[in-house]
DNA sequence: CTGAAAGCGCTTACAG
DNA sequence: CTGAAAGCGCTTACAG
């Protein structure tokens, strides 16, 4: 092997300094009191040699990684950017790196790649969980935090998610209340997603208040996605569907509603009130404006990875964190400036 | 120090196995011939005590990090979600991490979590460049790749980047050709950025070959960012500013300027077309839908990767990568379907 | 306040 | 085909 780059280590700066490496080190890491003199010399040899401490070894002997994973399923939606920012942000701040794993649920097979020895703690962002993933890292005592889902039976992992069911009910209740909608779609989030989930609990509670009966030939998927939000509508309204509102379970889909309406020639919303869930960035831009609810993502991103922190460093978590929505009315629902 | 974690080590495997250790690392490693028995011996007490390698220790001896970084300004545009999306999906493939190192350019002081110790190699997308920090990675042989832009002078960085000029040409010469527009507003991108000044230069171009003079006042902020681009477009109504076609630098600030026709009352197209670049997910879910110029943007975040893959393994690199690019034909600048 | 030494868990010449 | 041993560059009891 070449040795190429010959970067000075901890033991040059020593024999510069005229002090041994125990020294050296303890005045990179200030955990112990040095003598002044001996703290400009050591100094004086580190800027000298440019010196910089090589983080693997480091990890090595005070075995950690300094990594910090996220494991989600793919990072295509908009609602990933935000999410993503908001950890960035914290990891960074507190000099941590951020691994991001995405991709099938990550099996067993790459256990080792999320945990220890390559991560200190992981944040959890999937629909469905690989459940013997989770229970192999628990098992180990793997710091993680699980975001908008709930552990497994018999597991404790500290979650942080929002107020679905509530900001669900709160449009629904809009578009009930103010603008007398009774024919209400409701296109669903993928398979096992929990969030999608309550929302569609808020939507059910909201209709079941005022009486309305719920029908299950006006619910569909919309799997969060454009595409699958635009083709289902469609087919909704070839199949002679009638409706006045739809309740896209995010923005995402709600997107895809929108085109879906321009195309049949359905205004809105004169003729069919529009609303989403997240509040993403477009939304304000979108024509007309989206009526949505609004999730604090990059809290969420950021929240998430302090608690992961907290988890590292032994301190306590909340079990269960709540973040509040909030109900942003625009046109697409029928409101007015 | 507690050891909760009592993680099997390779030596825990070899005493199992009845061989050394450095058999076991062969046979992780395939690395040398092994007898069959052996191999099943070192197997057999891998599986027994659920043995994975510890990186960091790997890394330290190997002295390697098995971690690419990626150095962006910011990760809120929606650019950057296909951007990391390839990144990440060649990254994980050849088992290594993707760091992502965010905010304000990477100053000296933390030269050391960027360079060797802490990553492999860097992927390097900046609007402006901190060239002293490329410089001193520069030197010392770090591995590097640019995206979408040039190496400061002197240094010789494999760079991949898209035909900005030739889409901006082409999106240009199509608004005066076929739709016959003359007073065509351009958008810039933020300061120092390249790829918005490759597309100034293809829409000067463009003017150039129709004869139509450059006019200083056509020219606004854009900055890549919708609510500058609203305020910006704003601000050039309100001057009195006559136009009939805009071309956003970016989608995103398209955005903006749909928004702030809107308010005008401006039709699009039929009074005012717009173009924008890059062809971001939601382009063809605007209204109307946005004609643009599509940019690999995955395919930049895949090739990036491999390069510097190929970098870091000694192999050769096209010091240029140029990707072509594409009008995308849809409603805003006045075509139908 | 400081140093000598062991150790973190691997890999890899070197020798056989 | 296999092993003993040195080494990767740090940190951290232990001793003084």
């Amino acid at each position: 092997m070449t040795k190429e780059k010959n970067s000075p280590t901890i033991r040059d700066v020593a024999r510069l300094a005229g002090v041994s490496v125990a020294t050296v080190s303890r005045y990179i890491n200030h955990n112990a009191p040095l003598a002044e003199t001996t703290r400009q010399n050591v100094q004086a040899a580190m800027d000298e040699l440019n010196f910089s401490p090589h983080l693997t070894a480091r990890n090595l002997a005070t075995n950690r990684t300094n990594n910090l994973g996220v494991v989600m399923q793919n990072i295509g939606g908009d609602f990933f950017t935000p999410l993503l920012d908001g950890m960035v942000s914290v990891t960074q701040k507190n000099g941590y790196n951020l691994l991001i794993f995405t991709g099938d649920p990550p099996g067993t097979q790459n256990l080792n790649r999320l945990g220890p020895g390559n991560t200190d703690g992981l944040m959890v962002f999937l629909d469905s969980l690989e459940e013997d993933c989770l229970r192999s890292l628990a098992q180990i005592h793997h710091p993680m935090v699980l975001i908008q889902q709930s552990a497994p039976a018999g597991i404790e992992i500290p979650m942080v998610t929002i107020e679905n069911k509530a900001g669900a009910r709160a449009e629904v209740d809009h578009l009930i209340e103010v603008h007398g909608r009774r024919r209400i779609v409701f296109l669903r989030g993928p398979q096992g997603n929990e969030d999608s989930h309550w929302r569609e609990l808020g939507y059910r509670e909201a209709l079941a208040n005022h009486d309305i009966a719920f029908d299950e030939q006006l619910v569909a998927d919309g799997e969060y996605d454009r595409y699958v939000a635009l083709a289902s509508l469609k087919a909704l309204i070839q199949r002679g569907v009638q409706f006045d509102a739809v309740f896209a379970a995010d923005d995402d889909s709600a997107i895809g509603v929108l085109q879906a309406l321009r195309e049949a020639d359905l205004k809105v919303p004169e003729q069919v009130s529009v609303v989403g869930f997240d509040d993403q960035r477009l939304a304000p831009f979108l024509a007309p404006t989206l009526t949505t609810v609004h999730a604090p993502t990059m809290q969420i991103g950021m929240l998430a990875a302090e608690h992961l922190l907290h988890l590292i460093h032994k301190e306590p978590v909340a079990p269960i964190t709540l973040l509040p929505t909030e109900l942003v009315l625009r046109h697409s629902c029928g409101c007015s400036e």
